[in-house]
RNA sequence: GUGACCGUAGCUCAAUGGUAGAGUCCCAGAUUGUGAUUCUGGUUGUUGCGGGUUCGAGCCCCGUCGGUCACCCCA
């Protein structure tokens, strides 16, 4: 609080034990989600040559990375995304795997831009990307793998959807219109503000364009009745049913990036809709990053860990589960109360033997009264307690929750606590 | 980068321009071996920081830093 203090930086945050574990059951789905789903985890690096990002994006990117000169002389950035990483290692090494490869990263992602709600400088981010099948099965295959991790979160078709498009229908439209390609990009950032700008405003960009907001509209209908290069997407996700979740949404546009056919947003309809991920297929960015080397096709999504902690917290369903899987991964199974120091020595030999056998067990580090010794069992959440004291061999076992004690010895105290667990393991 | 609002104890917040407080948390105790509740006691502040106005500023003014939200952007 004084002004001498070090404070943390903005957009980084602290993570004490409650917000760790909260990232960790995350973290748990996230990898839950993807292993059921056939994908395989990787790690790249944190840092990277900011060219990575300049190749693939542009110059105007490189005024929202953390970059810096290295000692050596390094143009470097702290990876914004995880995507540029993971096309530059398949372009290095496809040839040591099987195609198509299914793989999924969690790692830190910076991004230099002014923190506000859903939004921070570092953040963890979920990747999950197929590479190496252009088919549409692959863009269905990832957005059911969305939808999975979201729905053992908790989360259901009432707490979110995916809205789903394809750069080919607005491809379709402006030849269509007779607008030059050179001019794809700002028509799109124009789609992309669709809901946004007042139509009048949105009309008179539109024209200036060589459209109207009329024909837009007139086209973003057609589309939705006529599926078209999205049909197949659609159907592989009706017969997984999981077509409720989906809806094709022409608005989605993801930014100028380099996606070129279908895209797909997670968002949410709660209060606030906010995207909680989003992805599509990117065919031409491994050859890009390889300059032209490699050719494969993929496509992917990535999702991000702060808008969806917002959310957890918020959505009653979701959060009452996340408080349930806290309470149950901070418990500690047994307690060991040092009732007579005389007798520390046996308690920690008992301790160990617990610890050894895979019981979590703790015990207070320091002489302490036998109350303070089972307040502290009790704030730690421990479900049992073992009292070690004058009478060893003699010991007492209790269960916390239930307040019965039953006294026994060395080997019954394994027996009685086997027996306990057994009783009190949460199933699933 | 731009704008609005907000900065008081670790946290949540009080305090007409007139001596900075409460709750909570934490720590320690309540007839020497058992948890909740309760009770008692205790620690923590240059009121974010720096100027200014005033007899006197937590309060008013300016600046600055930080936070939140929105814009921009969103890979």
């Amino acid at each position: 609080m004084s002004s001498s203090a070090i404070a943390s930086l903005p957009g980084f945050r602290d993570l004490t034990p409650r917000e760790c574990a909260v990232r960790n059951y995350v973290f748990a789905a996230w990898r839950g989600a993807a292993a059921r789903a056939g994908f395989v985890e990787w790690e790249g690096p944190t840092l990277e040559s900011t060219d990575l990002y300049r190749k693939k994006s542009g110059d105007e990117i490189i005024g929202q990375l953390f970059h810096f000169t290295d000692k050596g002389e390094r143009e470097v950035a702290l990876r914004p995304e995880l995507t540029p990483t993971l096309a530059r290692i398949v372009a290095a090494r496809h040839r040591d795997f099987k195609k198509p490869l299914k793989w999924f990263q969690i790692g830190p992602c910076f991004r230099y831009e002014a923190p506000q709600k859903g939004r921070l400088r570092e953040f963890y981010q979920w990747n999950a990307d197929i590479l190496g099948e252009a088919s549409p099965a692959a863009d269905a295959e990832l957005i059911a793998l969305g939808i999975e991790a979201l729905r053992s979160l908790g989360f259901t078709s009432d707490d979110f959807a995916v809205r789903l498009s394809d750069r080919a229908l607005w491809d379709r439209f402006l030849m269509t219109a007779g607008i030059e390609a050179d001019r794809t990009t700002a028509f799109l950032q124009l789609i992309d503000k669709w809901e946004k700008d007042p139509p009048a405003v949105m009309d008179a960009k539109l024209q200036a364009l060589g459209t109207s907001r009329e024909a837009v509209a007139a086209f973003m209908v057609s589309a939705r009745e006529e599926p078209g290069p999205l049909g197949p997407v659609i159907d592989d996700l009706t017969a997984r049913g999981l077509g409720g979740f989906v809806r094709i949404d022409p608005g989605i546009v993801r930014g100028l990036a380099y996606y070129t056919g279908t895209v797909f947003e997670f968002f949410s309809l709660r209060a606030g809709a906010r995207a909680i991920a989003g992805g599509g297929r990117y065919d031409h960015l491994v050859s890009t990053l390889s300059d032209g080397a490699v050719s494969m096709p993929a496509a992917g999504f990535g999702m991000g860990d702060v808008v969806l902690g917002n959310l957890l917290e918020e959505t009653p369903g979701p959060c009452a589960r996340l408080h349930e899987a806290l309470a149950t991964a901070a418990a500690l199974d047994v307690w060991v109360v040092v009732a007579d120091e005389e007798r520390r020595a046996d308690a920690l030999r008992l301790l160990q033997d617990l610890r050894g056998r895979g019981l979590r067990a703790d015990l207070v580090l320091a002489a302490a009264k036998v109350g303070r010794q089972f307040q502290a069992a009790e704030a730690a959440g421990a479900r049992t307690a073992v009292v070690v004291g004058a009478e060893w061999p003699v010991l007492k076992v209790k269960h916390l929750a239930q307040r019965e004690e039953v006294t026994t010895d060395r080997d019954g105290v394994w027996a009685t606590l086997s027996q306990w667990m057994e009783i009190g393991q949460p199933v699933g």
